[in-house]
DNA sequence: ACGCGTCCTTGATGTACATCAAGAACCCAT
DNA sequence: ATGGGTTCTTGATGTACATCAAGGACGCGT
């Protein structure tokens, strides 16, 4: 055995809402519990999956906090995402049956897996989930274009800006300060995923605490003026 | 009716293979051809679908190519991605029954509407229908990231070499030359959907021209040298 | 064929971020 | 408490790409 023999139940869980579908009877929340086979415990630093590992299973998290990244032959990766309690991992492995990023723990991490098989057939009797399967895609689709705007046509400071505000707005909508938060990963890390160099990243951490916007201290940032924040995201650039 | 009322059926399609799921029985095949309710002409530099328009349907290319862009308040805008016949585009839409991003043609085109909720309800009774379309979407997901990682951590010329090579081996699986493309879009495009200004790209191109990489006349593009194109992927750089 | 608008190319200059480097702060294990 | 490794900060310098600018090629409609 995994682990300990409590019984794992969705319906009871306190991330229902973000990870499974809303408004279901009890007869289908029943069936739902069904999904989950098994949770996991991951400890920080180690992988949840990797890259090249046969698909098996998406992953609820738990609790916990991870990164998925890809690498290239020579050696450079590039971070494609933070993912916090009540989100769902491992939709990438779907398409080739086999995982195409690496999932690592920044913190001791729990997941609750739910074997991609009895998630299909069960979502082809229960609606809402099948409807909902397709909602955590798309959902994940449309992330990816944000990033991609972030990549392509945003400046340093507009990145970290944005970083930091989606940070704090998926925190908040887990019952977390809307002004505070930890940084469970490091400046390389967010580096990696703004598509910037750790120094530009402290640089900028730095000149946002200068224009008293945030307070920085090693990880633990307090934000000071969201509007302002808010303010540096679509402001084309220095001119004008 | 929209168009002219010949029986559409993806079961004597040549793309069949490209956007529908392979080795269905007779009696499958038939349901799906129920799916395609019309098909749509869309001329060049027209919109499939816009952002915030309500989403209804997802869309199998016939013929043409297409763009996808987002826009930002302050005028900017990001191509995420281009696509051609045999591709599935609108799964944005899924998520908030919104699409949030513009669908542009780039030359005159045409494609088969494919209602949501039909695909829904058909693919909780055709299993391979499900899983193609878990399929499509999470081949969606892995493209993405291969796009951050390009924006994240490749210097110009690695990225326009991965374009073209992208291009190129997509027209490739179409039967068209593994040599030789056309592109249908400006190098303004290219730019954005690189992160890089329209010059850059035209710099670039040159460059490679120069080498004897490749040939470039306008749009017109032949590949000399796939090997030394492919070489400059993953090349950390001009160090070492 | 003509003209006009869009798209593309190329050069000169500017700048945001990367790179290189050194030291400081923190974390954790002993 | 101590020491060593990791992470972070800050400064000096370098560079890839952006910006600004102008001319040229192409494509389309009349």
């Amino acid at each position: 055995m995994t682990s300990n023999s409590i019984k794992v139940v969705c319906s009871n869980c306190n991330l229902r809402e973000l990870c499974m579908p809303v408004g279901l009877s009890a007869e289908q929340m029943e069936r739902i519990d069904e999904i989950v086979a098994t949770r996991r415990k991951i400890k920080r630093g180690s992988a949840l999956f990797r890259n090249g590992e046969t698909f098996t299973s998406l992953y609820a998290i738990r609790t916990g906090f991870f990164k998925t990244s890809i690498a290239t032959e020579d050696g450079r990766d590039q971070v494609t995402g933070f993912q916090m309690a009540g989100e769902i991992i491992g939709l990438d492995g779907i398409v080739n049956d086999r995982h195409s990023c690496d999932a690592i723990a920044l913190e001791d991490a729990e997941v609750c897996v739910m074997p991609y098989s009895s998630l299909e057939d069960l979502s082809r009797e229960v609606t809402a989930l099948q409807h909902h399967v397709h909602k955590v895609m798309s959902r994940e689709i449309v992330r990816e274009h944000g990033v991609m705007l972030l990549l392509g046509s945003m400046r340093a400071e507009e990145r970290l800006a944005a970083f930091l505000l989606n940070l704090v707005q998926r925190l908040h909508a887990r019952g977390f300060s809307q002004h505070e938060l930890i940084l469970r990963m490091t400046r390389e890390e967010i580096g990696s995923y703004l598509g910037l160099k750790l120094e530009t990243v402290s640089r900028t951490f730095s000149k946002f605490a200068e224009e008293n916007i945030i307070e920085v201290k090693q990880r633990h940032v307090r934000i000071l003026d969201t509007d302002k924040l808010q303010g540096l995201i679509n402001t084309q650039a220095c001119s004008a």
